[in-house]
DNA sequence: AGCACGCCGACT
DNA sequence: GTCGGCGTGCTC
């Protein structure tokens, strides 16, 4: 009986696709095997849903036989391939996509077709001839193939296939070997095999080396390795790169689970100084306590482990991880931000060891398959990461961290729209695994799981040590103004003096801005307009250091002394504060201070991140001004303030979460301050003192400000009472955006059930990069509701709307940017 | 995603 | 007359 396998293609097409088990195949095949199958005229990665011995009547025509398995065992293993399914489902993406997300870089790339020129069609080039040896015209996008395919070897990318196979009838070029799918997991040993040896023309093998590896070759596939051992290493690489070159011989790399294990990968050293796990505080033992009986009874659980800045949440992780590990189970744990947050790493490397692998996107690709690998295997037990950590395959997995749980970064802004702080609720649950989302500001969201009583909430009201919450003082600048009749500094008398007693004390100082640049509008003196980014509809930020005007959101860059567009006017007025005036007004309050300065445009540059932040302290600087990167959880043990130049800042976002982000910003830069024997101290300077979300956060009364913010969002109908989603049109011809977003209202308005729809109204950022952005706001009782009008709207849009019209659906938005 | 097919304005 | 521009449909 013949055996079929369901396949998941890893590109953005809808559904699974049926191919024949081959015999060679028969029997090996698992659900979560990988597989090259033939996809059109291309080969594609896949991956094997299900495995039957039949396919739907009307496609027993179409089906063809996998090419190929790609791993000895299933790179996918059926809780992620689940995931990966539930994702697709809920944000409205495809299989396809979510795998391409999930797993390593280099497990899914697709076949392609490419092309090398042969040694008669250099020659033919060589010879300036415009007819082709069969009397047809040459073509120029023959000629262009058959340049750049001198140039690069190998074209891939506009290669017109009618002139590309026309050319290989005549010889002229040779299809060469698709690499792209056969690339996978990690060091990817090089093979060399012929093309086509008949092509090989005699003075080609004059060299005995290149006749050599030719012969050798004739005979089957070599690995460099295997060809060195039969003729000798002197040579050889040119002898290859020759014959690559004309056509001969092409190379092939092969899945490395087909030859071999990877060498040991590089976790870093392992720092031991805190491998004495500190006692805990009671507070921190009923914490644990009550989550360790919850893992040992076996059907998992989640957690909100709501505990205040410096009340230990990382200890009580640590400890629930390791009751994990000693029964045999693993862990994930999602951060927000691990580049910014190296502490962490450090305290999970110095109690785990190696069975922790740290994943970022900044690690090179080979490593981060490496490490992959290792939880796969089972070496290593927990996967420490960003989002995208959720992904991780670890195994038994037994305890899902979300720390930081209402960090926004936690939601992907592109692509698959995926949150994986839920997500690691999803995982968690199905895997009967415990999640334990921890903040000190927790999200409305994961409030309202706990008012719905699907999430415990657990608190930890004192920090460790006995330690008090910092002083909170405020400047109203409306009455600061007044007071110094008008000649108003950015810092005002209150933060100045404060500033002058730490740096005189020996101590710390951070000053918090939400942006970065010196100015953030730069008017023209002579009509008004402000300097405005020729791609995007926002306003240019003025950099002093460059002197320049740069747009924050496509990275437009001009000098800061050109005319104004509107009128020609050189005269410029700036407005608005960013972190680099900040750092001015800090010298000119305190010329003797040190400064540095955390932004994005600081971290740009690579190691500068780290290089500020060990520099900060390590004492070689008294004051760190920046943005909320400096908001993360930093660990700098001598700051006794942190000073908020203008807390209303993210106020103004046009966003009903803007109070929520603030209040958490607010909080959490004040967090900073006095974390060790010095108290810590923190001025906020604002412009609307009265508002709930600064009121709360002075008296540290985060019960309060959910309660006053869970009100508002009830009475709005705003998420968490409501599920949220935007469906963005974007295009750069902006009649068709417009056409595209009545169509878009229509079609959500025919599968309507019960869910208001808002809209089309321009984005906050009408245009980025000259694409012309519109959207519209889709809110629902229920997520299933919400996700059926969605899925029939989509189906039904895509035959409408043109392809170059993007849509863009984001479930759960965490802005509406 | 890519790739083919098919229908329209610009010239090898 | 062909080339190649892009809009549309399909891939087991």
């Amino acid at each position: 009986m013949t055996s079929y396998a369901e396949v998941v293609v890893t590109l953005p097409v809808e559904g699974r696709f049926h191919y024949e088990v081959p015999p060679h195949l028969e029997g090996a095949l698992e659900i979560g095997h990988r597989v090259l199958v033939p996809f059109g005229r291309r080969k594609v990665t896949g991956f094997v849903l299900a495995l039957t011995h039949e396919v739907p009547a009307g496609l027993l025509d179409k089906v063809r036989p996998i090419a190929e398995r790609l791993d000895r065992e299933p790179a996918l293993e059926r809780d992620l391939l689940q995931l990966a399914t539930f994702a697709a489902d809920y944000y409205l993406a495809t299989v396809g996509e979510v795998l391409h997300l999930a797993l390593p870089p280099g497990y899914t790339a697709a076949s392609k077709v490419r092309w090398t020129i042969t040694s008669a069609g250099r020659h033919f080039l060589e010879s300036g001839r415009d007819r082709l040896p069969n009397g047809a015209f040459l073509s120029t996008s023959m000629r262009r193939l058959l340049e750049a395919s001198v140039k690069r070897a190998v074209v891939a990318k506009d290669a017109p296939a009618k002139a590309a196979s026309d050319l290989e009838s005549l010889g002229l070029v040779a299809k060469k070997v698709a690499i792209g799918a056969r690339r996978v997991g990690g060091e990817l040993t090089v093979v060399a095999r012929t093309v086509g040896p008949d092509q090989a023309e005699p003075h080609l093998l004059r060299s005995p080396i290149r006749r050599a590896v030719y012969e050798a070759l004739g005979s089957g596939e070599r690995s460099v390795d295997e060809l060195a051992a039969e003729i000798g290493r002197r040579q050889l690489s040119e002898a290859l790169k020759r014959l690559e070159a004309e056509g001969i011989v092409a190379k092939k790399r092969v899945a490395l689970s087909a030859v071999g294990r990877p060498h040991a990968p590089l976790e870093g050293p392992i720092i031991s100084e805190n491998a004495v796990p500190p006692a805990l505080t009671e507070a921190q033992s009923r914490a644990l306590r009550t989550i360790v009986d919850r893992f040992d009874a076996g059907q998992g659980g989640a957690f909100l482990l709501h505990g205040v800045t410096a009340s230990g949440k990382t200890e009580v992780y640590l400890r629930a991880i390791a009751h994990a590990l000693e029964k045999e189970k693993g862990a994930v744990v999602l951060v927000p931000e691990i580049a910014l947050t190296p502490q962490l790493e450090n305290r999970f490397r110095a109690r785990f060891g190696d069975r922790v692998a740290v994943l970022h996107s900044a690690l090179p690709d080979a490593e981060r398959r490496a490490r992959w690998r290792r939880l796969s295997s089972g070496e290593a037990r927990i996967a420490l990461g960003p989002r995208s950590a959720i992904w991780a395959p670890v195994q038994r997995l037994g305890i899902i961290v979300v720390d930081e749980e209402h960090d926004p970064s936690f939601k992907q802004s592109s692509d698959v729209r995926y949150n994986g702080r839920d997500l690691a609720l999803v995982r968690a649950h199905q895997a009967k695994a415990i999640a334990i989302l921890g903040s000190a500001t927790p999200s409305l969201e994961a409030m309202h799981l706990v008012e719905q009583q699907r999430v415990a909430r657990i608190r930890l009201a004192e920090r460790v040590e006995g330690r008090p919450m910092p002083a909170v003082e405020v400047v109203d600048l409306v009455e600061e103004r007044r007071a110094v009749k008008g000649a108003m500094r950015l810092l005002s008398r209150l933060l100045s003096d404060r500033l002058r007693e730490v740096v005189s004390k020996k101590e710390q100082a951070i000053l918090f801005l939400n942006r970065r640049g010196f100015n953030t509008v730069v008017y023209c003196d002579e009509c008004t307009s402000p300097r405005r980014c020729p791609s995007c509809d926002v306003s240019l930020t003025f950099h002093k250091g460059s002197n320049t005007l740069a747009c924050h959101y496509c990275g437009h860059v001009e000098p800061f002394e050109s005319p104004c567009r509107s009128c020609k006017s050189l005269a410029m007025q700036p407005f608005g504060a960013g972190t680099e005036r900040v750092v001015d007004a800090v010298v000119e309050a305190v010329p003797d201070a040190r400064v540095l300065r955390l932004d994005r445009d600081v971290t740009e540059r690579a190691g500068e991140l780290d290089r500020t932040l060990e520099a900060f302290r390590s004492g070689r600087a008294d004051v760190l001004v920046g943005t909320q990167m400096v908001a993360k959880g930093h660990d700098f043990p001598r700051v006794t303030l942190v000073g908020i130049v203008l807390a209303d800042a993210s106020l103004a976002f046009p966003d009903f979460r803007a109070a929520e982000r603030t209040f958490q910003l607010l909080v959490q830069v004040s967090g900073r301050a006095g974390r060790a024997d010095a108290p810590g101290r923190v001025v906020i300077q604002t412009l609307q003192r009265d508002h709930y979300a600064l009121q709360a956060a002075l008296h540290h009364d985060t019960e309060r400000f959910l309660a006053v913010e869970s009100e508002e969002r009830r009475r709005a109908g705003y998420p968490p009472y409501a599920r949220m989603a935007l469906v963005r049109i974007e295009s750069k011809d902006k009649g068709a955006v417009e056409r595209a977003a009545a169509d878009v209202r229509r079609a959500l308005e025919r599968n309507a059930d019960g869910i208001k729809i808002r809209g089309p109204v321009p984005a906050p950022i009408a245009r980025i990069r000259e694409r012309h952005r519109r959207m519209l706001m889709v809110l629902s009782p229920t997520p299933a509701r919400l996700n059926g009008v969605l899925r029939r709207a989509k189906i039904e849009l895509k035959k409408k709307i043109p392809r170059r019209v993007d849509l863009i659906f984001d479930v759960d938005p965490v802005d509406l940017l």
